[in-house]
DNA sequence: CCGGATCCGTTTCGATACTG
DNA sequence: CAGTATCGAAACGGATCCGG
């Protein structure tokens, strides 16, 4: 991810994270794909935020050479392709789970108490295990998987 | 933060934490205020990530003006410019520290179990904990607050 | 049609040199 | 030491085109 030009290293193994954490348009697909269960380039390209097609493909493709997302393509109606979660990617939910958390306490559009939000507060274990086995089923029975 | 433009909103109130997260400077500055217990202009450009003066200050105006960064001045040795997380900034602890994790656990260079990422695993809680406090008596001990 | 590539004008970012 | 000014490089957004 980092073509190991970085010799050093501090008390954290933070940088790895940086590339995926540090981009607004992977953190928007992420999200996508954590949350709403978006599976179609043309969903992401849906996202009230807008984001642009070559930007969209561009991040897939960066996801995808860190093993954090699977593309497959309906083998039948052929021309659909499928993007899921890996379990790499799968791992991200706890850490997506607390920034929403944070974003909910402090946003001062305050649409802070929705049901989900309150699952978090009250069973943040539970509710990631449930996302994670949701998505896991999702990918089982998608049409195949590719390459 | 987002000046009140978009008006609907998806299950999650993610878009507020976006520009903090969606940041890869603004990351790193945390980074180094929640575990490096970095305070000055002059240590966060020793990062070996190495941000440029501009980018740097525009980044704790920024955390400054969303309340997460405080900025004082030592009124002893005068051009001394300290920067306090607030208890705002404090609270990302929890996401901070399960993106750390998730990237011990992927990163390639595998510096993976130091004593840190294993306190994580085993008491991410009372982890937490301890590093506000030690944040907000670092706060509290220095020398004046200004602004 | 869907997924994606390509081109291009504009904006933003960031490295460096410089200043109070 | 903390921060600004300058300017080239990169990223972005939008439109358009293309292959299956």
């Amino acid at each position: 991810m980092k073509s190991a030009a970085k010799p050093r290293r501090s008390t954290c193994p933070f940088d790895y994270a940086l590339e995926v954490f540090g981009d607004r348009w992977t953190l928007l697909v992420l999200r996508d794909l954590l949350f709403s269960g978006k599976r179609h380039f043309r969903e992401f390209c849906a996202s009230e935020e807008g984001i642009a097609t070559n930007i969209l493909t561009d991040r897939l493709k960066k996801l995808e050479a860190w093993d954090m997302v699977s593309r497959s393509r309906d083998p039948e109606s052929g021309r659909q392709v499928i993007y899921h979660l890996t379990d790499k990617g799968l791992a991200l939910t706890p850490a997506m789970l607390e920034i929403i958390r944070w974003s909910a306490k402090y946003d001062p559009e305050g649409c802070a108490s929705t049901a989900f939000i309150r699952r978090i507060k009250r069973d943040r274990d539970g509710l990631v295990a449930e996302i994670i086995a949701k998505a896991r089923r999702a990918r089982r029975d998608s049409p195949e998987q590719s390459d």
